[in-house]
DNA sequence: CTACATTTGTGAAGTTTTTCACAAACAGCG
DNA sequence: CGCTGTTTGTGAAAAACTTCACAAATGTAG
C-alpha cells in the first residue's frame, strides 16, 4: 500500500501532526472530520492520505490521538533524531540554528561550516564554526546524515557534491538553484524569492479578477 | 485565457524567470526546449505554462529573452515595487531583512515591528523597530501592501487580523499555523519544520525501498 | 518564390490527485 | 443480543494537471 506518495500528501501529513501536537487531550480520539477542519482540507482527503500507510483508525470512533501522532512521526521519519550539518553561518544559518522547533524535533546540529575566515572558530552554542577545508572529513567523522545549505548559489552546487561524496543522505537547500545530485539523495528546496513571487502573483491575480 | 492557474505553474514561472536572469545574452532568443532543460521540466510544460497568459513566442524561433523576462515579471507582479511591513524582529526577521535578493526585486521593507520592549527603538538600516501599539496606524500611513509574519504561532493570528484590518493585501507567513483571513487576502506559508519533515520522509522512503 | 527545417500554441489523450458515496466495523444502549 | 448512530477505508467518478502530437507560423536557403 505504500508506493508513490504525492508530495501534497506529505505536506498534509505534517499539518495533521502539527494539529495533533496542539491537542492536549492526548487520551482521546479525533475524527477525520475534526482533523480536516484544523487543516483546511476535507475528511475524505484525510482518510485517503492516511490510508496510504495502513489503516489505523477505528470505525465509528475515529483515530486514537496518541497512536496517530506516533504513527505520523514514524511515517515522516522523525521518530528518531537526525544528525545535521549546517553549511553557511550567515543570517539564514543563524536563524535556523536558533530555531526552537528545530532541536525540539530531533534535528541535532552537530557541525557548522563557513568559508569566511572571520567566522571560522566563532562559537555558536556548543558548536564552533569550521572551515570548509575539513568538510568531508568532519561529516564522515560525525556521521552527518543531512546538510542544510544556507550559502550563496555560487557555492551551493560544489558543497552539495562534496556532501554527497561524504555520504550525506539528504539536503535542505536554501540557495536559489536546482542542485544536480544523484537521485538517491533527496533535495528539498526552500526558495524565499519564489514564495514572495507566488504571493505577489496571487495579489495581482486577485486584483485582475476584481 | 487567464483563469485558474495551478500553483505548480506559478512556481515554474519563477524558475523560468530565474533562468532568464542568469542569461546575459539578452538580445537573443531561447526555445522552450532550452528553458525546460534549465528548469527540470519539459518543453511542452513550458509552452503550456506560458500559454496561460497569452502567446509571446515566435514559431520557428523561440522566445525573445528580453521580452519573456519582462513578461514574466509582469505576470508574477514584480514589475513594480511592493511596500512591505516586517512583523517580528527575531532571527528570521533579521535574515529576511538582510536578504539581498529581497530589496533587489522591489520588495521594500518600510516598517519593522516587534513586541519585545528591548528591541523597540533599535535601528535596522534606515528603519527603526516599532511597537505593535502603532501597527495599524503605521501600516495605513506608510501604505503597506504586504506583511511578513516572522513571529511565534501564538501571536500570528492576531497580527494577521490586524494587518488585514489595516488594508494589507497579502501575507507571507512563517508561523507554523494556518491563518484564518478573508479569502481576498492571499497567504503564502513558509514552514521550515514542514520542509525538514518532507526531507526526512523522502530519506526514510528511499531507505524503505532500498 | 518555393521547399525546408524549426518551434510555437493547443486540442486531445493520458496520468495523477481529489472528491464522492457507500459497505463494513464498532460502541453504546436498551 | 440486536438495533442505532457514527466513522472508517476504499473502489469508482470527477477534476486537475501533464504529456503527446500535430497543424500553423516563421525564418532560411536555394
Amino acid at each position: 500500500m505504500t508506493r508513490k506518495i504525492p508530495q501534497s500528501t506529505v505536506r498534509r501529513l505534517s499539518h495533521y501532526l502539527r494539529s495533533l501536537e496542539g491537542f492536549e487531550g492526548s487520551g482521546g480520539t479525533i475524527s477525520s472530520e475534526e482533523l480536516a477542519a484544523r487543516g483546511q482540507t476535507t475528511a475524505a482527503q484525510v482518510r485517503k492520505d492516511l490510508s496510504h500507510f495502513g489503516s489505523f483508525g477505528k470505525r465509528g470512533l475515529g483515530y486514537q490521538v496518541d497512536e496517530l501522532r506516533a504513527r505520523l512521526r514514524q511515517i515522516l521519519g522523525i521518530d528518531r533524531s537526525w544528525r545535521v550539518g549546517l553549511v553557511g553561518a550567515g543570517r539564514i544559518g543563524l536563524a535556523l540554528f536558533d530555531y526552537p522547533a528545530f532541536q525540539a524535533r530531533g534535528y541535532d546540529c552537530v557541525a557548522i561550516f563557513d568559508a569566511d575566515p572571520a567566522k571560522i572558530g566563532e562559537a555558536w552554542g556548543e558548536q564552533t564554526v569550521r572551515s570548509p577545508d575539513v568538510f568531508e572529513e568532519v561529516l564522515r567523522e560525525l556521521d552527518v546524515e543531512l546538510v542544510i545549505l544556507a550559502i550563496p548559489a555560487s557555492a551551493a552546487q560544489e558543497m552539495a557534491e562534496r556532501a554527497v561524496e561524504a555520504g550525506v543522505k539528504g539536503i535542505l537547500n536554501f540557495a536559489p538553484i536546482r542542485l544536480n545530485v544523484p537521485p538517491k539523495v533527496p533535495v528539498q528546496d526552500v526558495n524565499l524569492v519564489m514564495e514572495l513571487e507566488a504571493l505577489s502573483f496571487a495579489i495581482s491575480q486577485a486584483e485582475r479578477n476584481a
